[in-house]
DNA sequence: ATTAGAAATAAAATGCATTATTTGGCTCGG
DNA sequence: CCGAGCCAAATAATGCATTTTATTTCTAAT
């Protein structure tokens, strides 16, 4: 009742020795990396709830290895903001904190704008074709009701997107901050995933007509739609700022002392 | 305390033994944060030097205790961006990419930019007063020509500055850019200080005044001063962006090669 | 009798000593 | 002079020991 709902958690990663013919085959590196890339789906896939307690000990057994590699993996995740944890008392997947994700919105929204406006200045037609292609396969996942394929599109289509702005570091922040931002709430409702298919449309016509300001308009629209979805699940007041807040844990993974 | 001087490296931290009555010594919670700890400040300081090669053993050794609180502290390094390493072959202090800090630089401007911004807008007269009494002793370390308290200083000073924000996520993406700045190139420099010394005046009169405009200025051109300082040094080209080339590693002296 | 406080206990993370893999250089053979 | 294969060094992984935290239980006082 630990893992397994879906097929791929059951033979998480399958044995090292791999017909060595297929390349582009994923094989890990090293263990943790293996660790990390399974806790990864699993909490963005939702099978680990928020709130969800990691332990060690736990993850090693249902992965068959020794508990090294998982405490790496989740020192990784927690740096990349998946998890919280603070010593001694293991880690925790990150609860939805509405004053951390209105701050994350407020990034997203400043560093996603930095990226699109170098991705509209940098674009080649063959990046656009690209982009355009990952549009077309989310359209068509959403017309499916394939909601797995539907994330993976999207996701593939704003990570190719925000790659032809060449701009490492602040890809890697939104990065992080999309493991922060509550997309599981998003993802939960119904019509969401109709609407982000035109707002990637005019995104993805606002950045082939080299339309800068249309571009950044379109990005946020399209970040600040989401947002309205999470609102209104969570029933958080209306625009003004986020007094009632949830804030159940310290949040402060590194530097709790212990005399406060 | 988190910069500090040369004198700290000979004893790394002293023993686990100590009079466990002052509570308020520094005394940390588990010995990865103290190999941490002692590596940042080494790094910063210049102890390490880019590119320097840091080894698990080697690191145990001289803190005297096992490898694994090592390991789980490069880990951590890396992730904040002070060392760069890749599996099997260990990990380098991160060496200085000009194409990096130029994206650096401009995420650092439109972060610390914000922070200034929350600061400016939430300021008591209490955080305005412990920010004076950093800033006043900067301008007296700066005096005295004590490098190492006067870095440890202006550490002090942003991070207060920045802690009213009230921006948790900002500011800990903002300290790993500090950590990948080119910072140790700037204190080589000798009149920086000074020009910094008014740089901070001018920031904090702007605050105090409640004058937004006047203090993203001040800052954008402490910022900007900083950066010129590390282009004279470095012999970049001009103002033109630098689409090219420094990229000098060090290990081959000036064969060229044919096609790389 | 009920509850506050302290001590014992259980659970889970951190740290250590050791073994197993990987990498890069070096030698030996062609 | 170049390439395949061995050797040394460093990192990754394992299993076990230690330390810390949280819970439970026992005692004592109101």
């Amino acid at each position: 009742m630990f893992l397994g709902h879906q097929a791929s958690y059951e033979i998480p990663f399958g044995r090292s020795a791999q017909p060595e013919g297929i390349t582009g085959a994923v094989e890990y590196r090293t263990k943790e990396e293996q660790v990390a890339d399974h806790l990864r789906e699993a909490i963005l896939s939702g099978h680990f709830p928020r709130g969800t307690r990691l332990k060690q000990a736990e993850v090693a057994k249902t992965l068959q290895i020794s508990i090294t590699p998982v405490r790496e993996a989740l020192k990784l995740l927690e740096a990349e903001g998946y998890i919280s944890g603070s010593s001694y008392k293991g880690a925790v997947v990150a609860p939805l904190d509405v004053a951390a994700s209105v701050e994350t919105l407020n990034l997203r929204i400043l560093l996603e704008g930095q990226l699109i406006r170098h991705a509209v200045e940098r674009a080649t037609t063959e990046d656009l074709r690209l982009i355009r292609g990952f549009a077309d396969e989310f359209a068509e996942a959403v017309r499916r009701k394939d909601s797995a394929e539907a994330r993976a599109s999207n996701y593939r289509f704003h990570k190719q997107m925000y790659a032809t702005a060449n701009l490492p570091q602040t890809l890697h922040f939104v990065q992080i901050l999309w493991a922060r931002y509550p997309f599981d709430v998003i993802n939960r409702v119904e019509g969401r995933a109709v609407t982000a298919v035109e707002e990637h449309e005019e995104l993805l016509r606002a950045m082939i007509e080299g339309d800068l300001a249309g571009a950044m308009l379109a990005l946020r629209r399209h970040i600040e739609a989401g947002w309205a979805t999470v609102k209104d699940e969570t029933e958080i007041g209306g625009d003004h700022p986020p007094a009632v807040r949830v804030r159940r844990t310290p949040r402060r993974g590194k530097e709790d002392k212990r005399n406060e």
